[in-house]
DNA sequence: CCATATAGTATGCTTCACAGATCATCTTGT
DNA sequence: ACAAGATGATCTGTGAAGCATACTATATGG
């Protein structure tokens, strides 16, 4: 509802530049990808409300709910997240009693995080709303088409662009972020200020 | 190679956690979502090397290029940015001679974009690359699931959500748009400083 | 037993995007 | 026609998000 009626403001000279640009972009995958990944973010936000750390606080209860995170490290690494990022997200997490660190008798620096009572109670009523908003962000599909989306979107998240296969299932999430640019410099070269 | 010998350092106690954390965030959507969201920006990244406005100056690009752009506000909202970013994104592409702000002659405060001559030319060589981008990330599909995988994005990018059916087909950016809770607080309380 | 590597945390800084205000222009009501 | 409000673009300020870096504690290898 916010521009609406300009519309080329009377029908004045340019009548192809409304289906042009729709029809030009949906044909580009990333913004295919941009708009679904954007509208699924937005959902997730609305639908778990107010836990800490977001669509990504819910990944990591989600991961400690189902037990034995090997450590912080190589769970930042599964959800792309750096491992700095980790701490402060535990921080808010742990805060609001949904999980806790517990030292790692094999190795005292690690730290394996479980789910506190609440937090797996909490995550059963998440995990309900959640999969209400995944139905409806998946709801222009029907249900062939949604099944083969999802399968798809697994396919390509945990085969990604590997060549070749790692020793350890859970090493693709740091392939995907080595293939990272490192940190290109800049971009956006001037913005004066 | 960053965290690949640490796994349960001497099988001590807890063999389910690998496959465990494996399979479980294989099945949500939103991780998945992530990760190929990630990969793509990140391939698009690289591929498009150092054009000014990243994986978003492609876009902006590519929708000058294809002529007839109404204003900016209204390329902003097909992409999901706030009209003050693309401003400065705009002022990048322009001074890097990409990109032209031409005033709208039917409304004086619009300012249509065209791309130049350069811009064209630069945007081929893009499209090829960007296109041997996305082969790479999907090739874990065959051809048949590839472009499933391309019409099932476009087809929930262009839909979305929306349930009426808007008189403009270009709305449903800012449909998406709106769904964001628009600017929730803080999501992050605490973090000391 | 010392050197190096790793897990986690703390700190400073850069970047980025949003909100709000501003200016110019269009539109509408009277 | 003129005033009043709406809309497009830009500018500025502020705040947050993330990253690199540094630091501590622990583990491992020679």
């Amino acid at each position: 509802m916010i521009g609406a009626m300009h519309d080329t403001a009377g029908g004045s000279d340019l009548p192809v530049e409304a289906a042009s640009c729709q029809e030009a972009l949906a044909d580009d995958l990333g913004w295919g990808l941009g708009m679904v990944f954007r509208a699924y973010v937005a959902a997730a936000h609305a639908a778990i409300a107010d836990l800490p750390g977001g669509p990504r606080g819910y990944q990591v209860l989600a991961a400690a709910a189902r037990g034995a995170v090997v450590s912080q490290l190589a769970l930042a690494q599964h959800l792309g997240v750096d491992r700095t990022v980790m701490t402060y997200l535990l921080d808010d997490l742990e805060a609001a009693g949904l999980v806790q660190r517990v030292p790692d008798p094999a190795d005292r620096r690690a730290r394996r995080l479980v789910a506190t009572t609440r937090g797996t109670a909490l995550l059963v009523s998440l995990d309900d709303r959640l999969r209400a908003a995944e139905a409806r962000l998946l709801a222009p599909l029907d249900g062939a088409a949604r099944d083969a989306f999802r399968a798809h979107v697994r396919a390509l998240a945990t085969q990604g662009d590997i060549a070749e296969p790692p020793d350890s299932p859970c090493e693709l999430a740091e392939h995907a972020a080595a293939e990272l640019p490192r940190r290109r410099p800049a971009t956006r070269s001037a913005r004066a200020r």
